[in-house]
DNA sequence: ATTGTTATTGATAAAACTTGCAATAAGGAA
DNA sequence: TTCCTTATTGCAAGTTTTATCAATAACAAT
């Protein structure tokens, strides 16, 4: 079974529907990894589907992301970015140079184990990110 | 010497000025404790400052972020508030409900040693939002 | 295939946030 | 106090994101 009935069935299964827009957009993100910005996404979207508004890029950006089938993460001006989901991970990003690093979620394990007993929240495995400074910038300040 | 005083003073040795919008602002964060949109911050600011702009607003908040006077944190809508700068602390907030838990920074501090570790990184310990649920919302499902 | 239900889209408007620039005012120096 | 420098503000326009609602199209059932 191709990947695109697979994602097709997964969301019929909770009663909605694919589309060529979500279709679209899961394809874009599936070929172009790493992060993409909604007005990014929205003009190569556009190519396949002329007179996509940017109103349905943004509303089908959450969908995905309700539905697991993509991650959205904050990019270093503070707006959000998505990918295809991956394996858990989480980001470090640079305040001087807005450079990032990836962080395996195991790293988290631990942690996520004491907050859900000190706050007993279920923590769902959400992407974070984190601030710091890289090393190039500690050195050059 | 007053809070005010003190302010103003670790904002000329770095050669910034304080100006009533800020001073207003600063004001309304401290008295008003929790977080707060910038929507609501220009409208309580406004009643001080008439004629004061959201632009303003916007930019003080981000320049008095930059010095470490108040503390930005997503709100469970995802937009950006703000509270006067405390501890060092974080949240944790609920998917479902919408409500929120503190976490005492020291919690991380194991975390933030192991990321500096693995990435080179060097962690600033700014605000981090975790998402999950709360026990009511778990139960509730 | 055709039909009916309703999830989804596009159009429009509004809200939230950012940028560039000229006018203003904070505060150091005379 | 007065003057000068320039950080800061307000204004206007632009970009990004959200909300509303009628028209469309996915797809289950016939």
């Amino acid at each position: 079974m191709t990947c695109t009935m697979h994602r097709t069935q997964e969301l019929r299964k909770r009663g909605f529907r694919m589309t060529p827009q979500r279709q679209t957009i899961l394809q874009i993100l599936h070929d172009a990894s790493g992060h993409h910005s909604p007005a990014d996404i929205h003009a190569r979207a556009s190519l396949n589907i002329p007179g996509l508004t940017e109103t349905t890029v943004y509303r089908t950006l959450d969908f995905l992301v309700q539905n697991g089938m993509i991650n959205p993460a904050q990019s270093a001006s503070g707006h959000l970015v998505y990918e295809i989901a991956r394996h858990n991970h989480h980001h470090i990003i640079c305040r001087s140079c807005g450079g990032s690093v990836e962080i395996e979620h195991t790293l988290l394990q631990e942690l996520y184990q004491q907050l859900e007993t000190h706050s007993g929240y279920l923590m769902t495995a959400s992407h974070v990110t984190f601030f710091g400074l890289c090393q190039v910038c500690q050195s050059s300040t």
